[in-house]
DNA sequence: CAACCCACCTGACTGC
DNA sequence: TGCAGTCAGGTGGGTT
């Protein structure tokens, strides 16, 4: 589900609900997701007020205060949720639902983490240990940072023999591009995903790296994409569908010069492009 | 080292 | 109606 958009949508959804909030109580209905789950740990974050929601890559970080300043990770792999119900407290919680994990009780407020599929994790970090915790560490640049240009593209692409593609989608040198914001920065860049990375010319980086930003920033304006599990904090979905120019519109007209997009599966992963204009 | 392939897990959808 | 096959937004580990 979740590319840096959709994290980013979570991320400012949440920044209000949890921001100067206490814990009141953590529930965990297994043990692991991705990974086991530091249970022991992460209850150290009951009385703790949260200071923080931040995002790096697309785990979302939550900070806490207090000694040792805590830090929960949060990802969503492909099918997660993280949703807030605004909760009266004279009212029971909810039950609790299928595949819903773990919850965290702040008051007047009740985290829900939901994950069919099982990808994403929950990890403890702490203001000392985070800059070291694995999965962290080997992150590539953020996209959205100024550092992240034509030039960044161009230094990173040379004697890759990958697709343009996968490298976008390579989190050891550029973070958050997933598959479908891989496939729609290679079009409004008008470059074939299949590109080898190394044969971009500089003017090529300048307007993919453009393209990238571009198509994060339209989206996290628009609250993400939704397909399929994607939802906000207050399960809204959002509306960055139907401003896609290729993604999952392989058959029909491409947007920019009417020729069919196609679909090909590069690397195991779905790939849309248009023949007509991407070159 | 880089590139590739697979696994992890469940659910939705398609076609027979 | 059921069943098998395919596919899905991520990422780390193993193999070439």
């Amino acid at each position: 589900m979740p590319e840096l958009p959709e994290v980013e949508t979570v991320r400012t959804g949440a920044e209000p609900h949890l921001v100067g909030r206490r814990v009141t109580e953590l529930e965990f209905a297994r043990d692991d997701l991705r990974w086991p789950i530091p249970i022991d740990e992460l209850r150290t974050l009951r009385g703790r007020t949260c200071t923080a929601v931040t995002r790096r890559s697309k785990y979302l970080l939550l900070h806490f205060g207090g000694r040792d300043r805590p830090v929960a990770l949060v990802h969503l792999g492909m099918s997660g949720r993280f949703a807030i119900d605004v909760q009266n407290r004279r009212v029971p919680p909810p039950e609790w639902r299928k595949h819903e994990h773990w919850r965290l009780h702040l008051p007047g407020r009740l985290v829900r983490y939901t994950d069919p599929r099982r990808f994403g994790a929950l990890g403890y970090a702490t203001a000392a240990t985070l800059a070291t915790h694995p999965w962290l560490t080997a992150l590539g640049q953020e996209p959205l940072e100024p550092e992240f240009d034509g030039a960044f593209l161009h230094r990173v692409s040379r004697r890759k023999k990958c697709s343009i593609k996968s490298l976008l989608m390579d989190g050891r040198l550029l973070v958050g591009v997933g598959n479908i914001y891989a496939s729609e920065s290679c079009w409004l860049a008008s470059v074939r995903p299949r590109r080898a990375a190394k044969s971009l010319k500089i003017k090529e980086c300048d307007a993919l790296a453009s393209a990238v930003q571009q198509v994060l920033r339209s989206a996290i304006a628009a609250g993400g994409t939704s397909f399929r599990d994607f939802a906000g904090v207050d399960e809204g979905a959002g509306y960055f569908a139907r401003e896609l120019n290729v993604y999952e519109r392989d058959g029909e007209a491409c947007r920019r010069c009417g020729v069919t997009v196609r679909r090909t599966v590069e690397v195991g992963r779905s790939t849309y492009w248009c023949a007509g204009c991407q070159v």
